[in-house]
DNA sequence: ATAATGTATGAAAAGCGTTTCAATGCAATA
DNA sequence: TATTGCATTGAAACGCTTTTCATACATTAT
C-alpha cells in the first residue's frame, strides 16, 4: 500500500507538500496540487488513519459507556449522541459493560491510551475514585447528578420527576404506592429512591420492602411484577415504574390477569416511549436523546476550545397525562 | 506523558525489552522484568494505543454499519455482535447511516484507512459495485442474502419466513392479505416482497398497491397503518408485518378503534420481540442476536486465520404461534 | 570436545502522517 | 534601492511501538 512518501516521489514534491494538499492547506501552487492528486489517483493511495491518530494525538472518536445496547432507554441516549457526533465528524466507540467493573475500567483505559478523545458514561458501577484517576486523560461526561464533583455531567432530574409523580399519585388519593426500578444502586436510582421515601414520609406512610420491585428493565419484567403483585397479601394501589417498557409489561400482563388499570392498580411511568402512548400510560417525558446530544456537545466543546461553558446541566422531565393513573 | 523509551532508560534496558515485558513475551530475565514494571509504575506509563495500531497495522475494532441505532431490530443485532466482540477483546465502532450513501461510504473508507479491521453491514443502500471496491481492504460481512457474490454474509431467510407466514394465513382462510414493511428497497425487503407476490400468485390473487404499507418501523407507524386500513374501501383481512414493533402498534391502536384481532384483522408479525408475547401476537422468531454473533465470528475468523469456513450462512425463522391470527 | 539449541538482550528498521523551521523567490512598500 | 512581507517548498523532527536481525552466553546432545 502506497504511503505519503511514495506519493511525494511520484508527484515530484516533498511529503510536506503532499500533506498540505491532502489536508487542503493553502500555499501550494496549483500545478503541484494537481500533480499530487494525480499521484494519489495513480497509486490508489489512502491515508493510514492510525498514523494520523498517532501524529495528531487524537482520534475524533468518543467512547460511549453503557450497560446494555439493546435497551430503549440507552438506545435513545446513543441516538442523541450519534446524531450530534455525525454532525461534527466524530465517531462512536461502543463499550457495553453489563455493569461489570472490568469493562468500565477498560473503557477508561482506552481514554488514557488515547483510543478515544473523550468518554460519555451513560451509566456506571465503578466508584468515583476510579473516575477521578482518569479525569486528566480527557473529557468525561456522566449522565447523572455528580453533585458538585469536578466532572462534566448532563443529567435528568430524576429526584424531581419521581417526587412529582409521587405527588401526582397522592393527589389522586393513593397512599399505598410501590415502585419498579432497574437496579437499586447507581446515582439515578438513588435519586428516585430518595424521592420515593421523602414523599412517603410526607404522608406518614412507612415504606414496604415488598412493594419495591428491583431488576425491572424490560417488558417481560412487567410480567414478573404482575405475578408478584397478585401474590401480595396487601397490595399497593399504585406503582411508579422507572421505564415505559416495564410499565407496558405490567399493563399488558395485568390486563390478561384481569387487573383493571387504573382502578385496581394505577401505573405511572417514565420515558415517554411511543409504547406508552399506544397503551395510554401516564408517563414523564425524559429528554434522553437531548441528553445524549448535550453530552456530546460538552465533550466536543471541551475538546475543541478547551473550555466548558457549563460543567453540569440538569434536564427536566415533563408530565404526559394519560389514563393509566 | 512518558513513552516506552523513557521506560527503557529508567529501567536500564532497551525498548525491545520493555516491549517484551509489556506484552508478556518470554526471554526476559526476571529482574529486568521487574525493573520495567517498576519504571512503568514510577512514570505512570500507559501505552499509546495509536502507535500500537500503526505498528501492528490493525486495531481490533470492527465497524458496525446500520441505519438506526435505536430500533430494536438493529439493537438485537448489535447486542449479538457486542457480546461476541467482548469475548475476543474487540471493540465496536458504530456507523449510524440513516441510509445515507455518504455515511455508508464513510464507513467503507474507514475500513480502507485501517480504522477498523472489518465491517459488519447490518443494512445498506449503496450498490454492490461500491462494496466490491472495498472488498480487498478487509473482511466485510453483510446481513443479507448476497446470492453467490464474493462477500461474506450471515442472513435470515426472509423469503422462506414470509412465504411460510403467507401460507399460514392462507391456511386460516385468508385471501385478502396486505403487508407492512420498513422500506421497499434492500435485499431483505425484496425477498419478502417476492415471497408475498409468489404466494398471492399461487392463489390467483392479484396484489393491491394500497394493501402494501411502506415506512413501517416503529410502534407509532402502526397507528398510521390502522388509520389507513380503516379508510380503505376494500380491506385486507390479514396483514403480514415485518416488525413486532409495528404489529404492536397495529394491535394497540386497532383495539382503540374497536378492531377485533384476529376476527376483523389478522396480524402476523416477525422478530419475536417480548412485546409480541405480551400482546399475544403470532410471530416468527428471527435469530437476530445470533446473526450478530455469527457475523462477528466470521470477521474474527477471517482476521485471525485468514480462512473462512463458510462464506455464507442462512438462518431460519421459527413460528411462534399465538392468537393474533 | 564440538555442534546444536535455547535463553537473553539491544540496535535499528519499519509502520506513516503532521508539523515546525529554515530557506528561497518574488512582489510590494518605504 | 533597501526593506518588509507574503507565497512556496522541502528537510527533518516528532509522535510511539513492534518486530526483525544480530549477538552473546549457557546448556545439552553427539
Amino acid at each position: 500500500m502506497a504511503n505519503i512518501r511514495e506519493i511525494a516521489k511520484v508527484a515530484g514534491v516533498s511529503v510536506a507538500t503532499v500533506s498540505r494538499v491532502l489536508n487542503g492547506y493553502p500555499y501550494v501552487k496549483e500545478e503541484k496540487r494537481k500533480a499530487v492528486w494525480e499521484a494519489v489517483e495513480k497509486l490508489n493511495y489512502t491515508k493510514n488513519i492510525n498514523a494520523v491518530h498517532l501524529a495528531k494525538g487524537k482520534t475524533s472518536i468518543v467512547g460511549v459507556v453503557l450497560p446494555y445496547v439493546n435497551h430503549p432507554y440507552f438506545g435513545a441516549i446513543v441516538e442523541g449522541i450519534s446524531r450530534e457526533a455525525l454532525r461534527y465528524g466524530y465517531h462512536l466507540l461502543l463499550f457495553q459493560t453489563n455493569y461489570e467493573v472490568q469493562k468500565e475500567l477498560e473503557a477508561l483505559e482506552m481514554l488514557r491510551m488515547k483510543q478515544v478523545d473523550g468518554l460519555i458514561i451513560c451509566s456506571r458501577i465503578v466508584s468515583w475514585d476510579v473516575i477521578d484517576v482518569y479525569k486528566d486523560d480527557g473529557p468525561i461526561v456522566l449522565c447523572e447528578d455528580v453533585k458538585g464533583r469536578d466532572v462534566l455531567s448532563v443529567y435528568i432530574n430524576h429526584y424531581e420527576a419521581f417526587l412529582f409523580a409521587m405527588k401526582y399519585l397522592m393527589n389522586k388519593g393513593h397512599r399505598k404506592i410501590g415502585y419498579c426500578i432497574g437496579r437499586t444502586t447507581g446515582t439515578n436510582s438513588k435519586a428516585r429512591e430518595a424521592a420515593y421515601y421523602d414523599a412517603l414520609r410526607n404522608i406518614h406512610e412507612s415504606p414496604r420492602k415488598e412493594w419495591i420491585f428491583d431488576h425491572c428493565l424490560y417488558i417481560e419484567d412487567g410480567k414478573r411484577v404482575v405475578n408478584e403483585w397478585l401474590a401480595l397479601p396487601e397490595k399497593p394501589t399504585a406503582l411508579l415504574v422507572s421505564s415505559d417498557q416495564v410499565a407496558a409489561g405490567i399493563v399488558l400482563w395485568g390486563r390478561r390477569e384481569g387487573i383493571n388499570i387504573p382502578e385496581d392498580l394505577a401505573v405511572f411511568s417514565f420515558d415517554n416511549h411511543p409504547i406508552a402512548e399506544a397503551l395510554e400510560i401516564t408517563t414523564m417525558d425524559l429528554p434522553l436523546s437531548l441528553m445524549g446530544t448535550k453530552a456530546f456537545r460538552m465533550i466536543y466543546q471541551c475538546l475543541e476550545t478547551g473550555k466548558i461553558a457549563k460543567k453540569s446541566e440538569k434536564l427536566d422531565a415533563r408530565l404526559i397525562e394519560r389514563s393509566s393513573v
